[in-house]
DNA sequence: GTGGTCTAGACCACC
DNA sequence: GTGGTCTAGACCACG
């Protein structure tokens, strides 16, 4: 379920928590699903607890997840989260539309490859 | 020309390559045009000189500059560069519309986004 | 009667105890009334039983309840525990008025929200 | 400037956040002005250098300070946290005069609390 | 068993 | 020198 890339740049928790994010936002982890315990998935991972922690940290401050002392950590109720993360999403693509002018690219051919991409 | 802002995030040898990358791609900076010395540059913004030095090599290493020793550094010619930029850009352009997905947004909201934000 | 939040941040039994200090502040459990048996009510919320007792224990340390050797818990007299209770809620206010002044607020912009709140 | 306390519950990174969050509030510390680094600051109070930078990491994450590797951890611009905390202010506010209604005491005697206290 | 905090000590990137 | 990440190992509170 998670894979770790020890030549990637991101630190580890970062990784951890980005896969977590993937999981719950596709649909495969559900609402109130327990994740795996910091202990077993430092285990499973082969790195050190506080590492898990600190993802587990970040994913609860990013409203995607809650941990109860004593229980676990479970997914959180991410229906809130989506008009923030289509904010998001759409200062990421103005972004890159800078980057498309400065080579040349114009909304046509962006079009273009968003509809081969996605479907029309 | 150059401005850093010390809290932003990067260091700042990656951003000075960037904002370099920025004028010679707008074509601000020509080809063959120099670069402004390590040393002065160094002055202007108050900062180490290695760290201008490291963001010259950078740009050298990234096919937008070269150095002659002695003489200083000056913009290479990028044309060579374009289709691996826009190579690049469809790359981030894919992995944004994998995020777009899973927000519930179509294709038709992201291109009537672009023509809004690019122009038609 | 009782409802946990297991997202709280909360231990469960504070959010036990808590929640019997408001029925029993607010007068909806009253004096001598008993309170509901450990056992049932660890059924009733699926929860351990070691969480009720905590949560009992608390409730009779703090003036809110007394237990009777094998017949079970009761609300206690908690008429002497208004004075403190007073001077808790001046404690905290004078805390809170020391905050406003950072951010700006004076008495009248407090007093006003507070015939708002309270009505006058 | 930074005291600890032992014997108070809430955890050390947090005394320590909060120390600084009040000296940035209440205009000790000003923009920009450098705060202790880690490893200075974790000899001085003699606790672990991850403790003093988790602590640094939440005022940065909370938008009172900004660090920058390399060169140390700065006050941050907090003009614009100003709404957020009134805010704040307001919402614990209500939840004191939910209290003090249990209590008995209504608007006229806190108001005259306040004056008393804040000088009107 | 669970998560949360803390220490000690290490290594890295940046300046 | 600075901050950031990670490991190893410990202790605590909670259930």
């Amino acid at each position: 379920m998670i894979i770790l890339d020890m030549s990637d740049k991101r630190p580890l928790y970062e990784q951890v928590r980005d896969r977590f994010i993937e999981l719950i936002e596709h649909g495969i982890l559900l609402q109130d699903e327990q994740l795996p315990s910091i202990r077993a998935l430092s285990i499973e991972l082969s790195i050190n607890p506080n590492t898990i922690q600190r993802a587990y940290a970040e994913l609860e401050r990013n409203g995607y997840a809650y941990s109860v002392k004593g229980r676990g950590s479970f997914v959180a109720n991410i229906s809130g989260l989506l008009p923030e993360r289509v904010k998001d999403f759409y200062n990421e693509l103005d972004a890159l539309l800078i980057k498309a002018k400065t080579c040349g690219l114009g909304p046509i051919e962006i079009k273009q490859h968003i509809d081969e991409y996605m479907g029309n």
